[in-house]
DNA sequence: GAGCACTGC
């Protein structure tokens, strides 16, 4: 035996392992890469498997895990133990696909565990999921199936929640917090195997995860891959990974059968809701389930349909139709309902129900019982314009593979079918295979300074699976060079580094840093939380006017992130409880959350050595401060009213763009700075605060350049005088 | 006088 197995033996923290071990026979020696493994066979982990104890307690396996493990056992993926070992200990990297149903998730990353049991010393494996509630919920499910405690042999990391301990061998997290952990460990060095599941959704942080696995896996040959997805695009992941093998495991579904339109639709909503009554009427048993695009065209479509379907059940023409909303922001015990029991089939025909959902009912939730679904083809979709650096929703057509992916939700449970609601050949022609990697639809500000942090130096040839462009690339270097995370080098500063442990935008991050030096980093600290949750005011239809009354007495006249502030000081000293939210039309959820990522942040803070100050509430700059220190990180964000006094215009890029109607400034402000700029049906600022003009070239000289600004007249000249002024002040008080 | 697809740190 070679060394380094003997040196793995001692070193185990798993002397349970003798069966394994000593079983010679069961054992053999594979080089591969240069590196020798030891290669347990089918026989050998399932030997392991059957107990009677436990391999990795010790402890004898439960009854309940023996009925787990007859059911195990039948999932498509356990058909192809032998041949994935075989994969797994010749190769460094494999692809693996499989469909829903196949078992993947939950019975991979065992495969592994029993096959790296005999030789792991300190080294996890770890698989990555895209969503924090698929991290928990698989890692519960994997736990039950080993009869280990969650938490122990097997735990999940997810943001807020790190359930994992010494003993942690299997460890589910979402994609991001590798992302992080990666970022202080450059080459991962904690685990001996990383799979990465859902690869097929190309979240940001997994296609800079597969970038970073091709540079680590040369650094550390006895570091193993497994990069799983659904079928589709699986020759682009092995091409990518150097021609790694790919193994290919069927799923587990009914098969649905797909309708489409003979003309195209005119109109997708009136299309989709006529669809669905005729199903009701027409087709057999069975829950339906409806692709729209956003909150309002879903709860409109809910009432008409509600409505009808009224009526049809009066003249005795159906049965009874129960009608449920399905979106994000929808508060959860809405979201439960969708779970209520199908009612009663009637005389008049079968029962059912209808969901009508955004893409939320594409990847993150399952109904169970749907067997039809009505897919129109459009989803809102995130894109960037780089040129003029905004992020907005757009409603668009769907790629092939989302199509696809909504269709196989009416075979969950039974044979079903699904309506599109456009031709044949347009889905041939029209759709795109796959939606745009999310690496190419967004700002990239934070991911650059991510990867800077993870020693990537050369952005522009680092190995992306798909590149961004260019002008994304320049437009994110710029940004962070001006805000003086990178040097003129492109090289992280201080600042910079500093910023990457912050889990926000830059522009926040440095807001934050910064905000000691204007003696208010107790308050810019909260202010930052509030700015990373979803809206914490609740405006429902039915009582618009008296929510809007109710936030006036929050509202502080210099600007509405002085107004956030005052609402969180207010629910602070009530004590949060949910009862005042509600009286006050606040959200108690994103309050709360608001309340995680400030404690979160102020770790952070704590380990960054950056102080929390404040100014007392009396003195006359206690909101001046907090102004100008939102200046030190948002100067780019800032609009000067235009020459009419109705609109705005934004430095630099002069968009025309107005105050959203959330606003709550008393008066319009010559200068303002913004948190977000919206491009809906117009272009509009939200979340807006008034600054003086002359805090913008005290605090962002390089910015505001005045060579920059030739392109507008009317800016350069206001800026002109500012700077005179300033000149001649700072004379003055030489004298 | 308008809106927040969905995730993630």
């Amino acid at each position: 035996m070679e060394p380094a197995l003997k040196k793995s033996r001692s070193d185990s923290k798993n002397p349970y392992l003798s069966h394994l071990e000593d079983g010679s026979d069961d054992l053999e020696s594979v080089s591969s890469n240069g590196l020798t493994r030891r290669a347990t066979t089918v026989e050998a982990v399932e030997k392991a498997e059957s107990g009677p104890n436990n391999p990795f307690n010790n402890i004898p396996f439960s009854d309940k895990y023996f009925a787990i493990l007859d059911g195990r056992r039948q999932l498509p993926v356990h058909q192809q133990r032998d041949e994935f070992l075989k994969l797994y200990h010749e190769n460094q990297i494999i692809v693996f696909v499989g469909e829903t149903g196949s078992g993947k998730t939950t019975q991979i990353p065992q495969f592994v565990l029993y096959d790296e049991l005999p030789h792991l010393t300190n080294s996890q494996v770890a698989c990555t999921q895209p969503r924090r509630v698929a991290a928990m919920s698989v890692a519960k499910r994997v736990a039950d199936e080993m009869d280990v405690k969650l938490g122990g042999e097997v735990g999940y990391n997810i943001r807020f929640e790190d359930c994992s301990g010494p003993n942690t061998m299997l460890k589910y997290m979402t994609d991001g917090m590798l992302l992080r952990e990666a970022m202080n460990d450059h080459t991962l060095s904690r685990y001996s195997c990383i799979i990465l599941d859902e690869a097929h959704e190309r979240t940001l942080a997994t296609d800079i995860l597969m970038g970073l696995m091709k540079r680590i896996a040369q650094r550390r040959p006895d570091l193993k891959i497994i990069v799983m997805s659904a079928t589709l695009d699986a020759r682009k992941f092995q091409k990518y990974f150097f021609e790694a093998p790919l193994l290919a495991v069927p799923g587990r579904t009914f098969p649905v059968e797909i309708y489409y339109t003979q003309d195209p639709e005119r109109d997708y909503l009136e299309a989709a809701l006529r669809t669905v009554l005729q199903i009701h009427v027409e087709e057999g048993p069975g829950d339906i389930l409806v692709f729209l695009t956003g909150e309002e065209e879903i709860e409109d479509a809910c009432r008409k349909i509600a409505l009808e379907a009224d009526d049809l059940l009066r003249e005795g023409a159906a049965g009874p139709l129960n009608v449920y909303p399905l979106y994000g922001s929808l508060p959860p015990n809405l979201q439960q309902r969708i779970f209520e029991p199908t009612p009663e089939d009637s005389k008049s025909g079968p029962g059912r129900k209808v969901v009508i959902s955004t893409n939320i009912a594409e990847t993150s939730l399952t109904i169970d019982g749907i067997v039809y679904v009505v897919d129109p083809g459009f989803s809102k979709q995130k894109i960037y314009n780089p040129r003029i650096r905004v992020e907005s929703l757009l409603v668009s057509p769907i790629s092939k593979a989302s199509a696809q992916q909504r269709a196989g939700r009416a075979g969950r449970t039974r044979p079903g079918k699904c309506f599109r609601l456009y031709t044949e050949d347009a889905f041939r022609k029209e759709l795109i295979e796959q939606t745009y990697p999310e690496i190419l639809r967004s700002n990239l500000s934070s991911t650059v300074l991510e990867l800077k942090k993870l020693g990537i130096d050369d952005l522009v040839h680092f190995d992306y699976m798909d590149p961004p462009a260019p002008e994304t690339m320049m437009r994110a270097l710029e940004e962070l060079n001006y805000l003086a995370c990178l040097d003129d080098e492109g090289s992280l500063t201080p600042l910079g580094r500093k910023a990457s442990d912050f889990p926000l935008d830059p522009n926040l991050a440095v807001m934050l840093i910064k905000s000691p030096e204007f003696y208010c980093s107790n308050e810019v600290l909260s202010l930052t939380a509030l700015l990373s949750v979803p809206s914490i005011f609740v405006r429902p239809n039915s009582a618009r006017k008296l929510a809007d009354e109710i936030r006036q007495q929050f509202e502080h006249p210099d600007g509405d992130h002085l107004t956030l502030l005052n609402v969180y000081h207010a629910y602070k000293s009530s004590e949060g409880t949910s009862d005042w939210c509600w009286n006050h039309f606040l959200s108690h959820r994103a309050l709360i959350s608001a309340d995680n990522v400030r404690k979160q942040l102020r770790r952070t803070m704590e380990r960054q050595q950056v102080d929390l100050i404040s100014t007392p509430f009396e003195d006359k700059n206690y909101y001046v401060n907090i102004r100008r220190a939102l200046v030190s990180g948002f100067f780019m964000q800032v609009a000067k009213k235009s020459a009419n006094g109705k609109n705005y215009v934004t430095m630099k890029d002069n968009q025309m763009v107005s105050l959203h109607p959330s606003c709550g400034l008393s008066v319009t402000p010559e200068w303002v700075v913004y948190n977000e700029f919206v491009l809906t049906t117009k272009s509009f600022i939200r979340t807006v605060s008034s600054v003086r003009p002359e805090w913008l070239v005290e605090l962002a000289p390089n910015y505001y350049d005045l060579d920059d600004f030739d392109n507008n007249k009317e800016v350069k000249s206001a800026l002109q005088k500012i700077y005179q002024m300033a000149a001649r002040s700072k004379k003055g008080s030489r004298k």
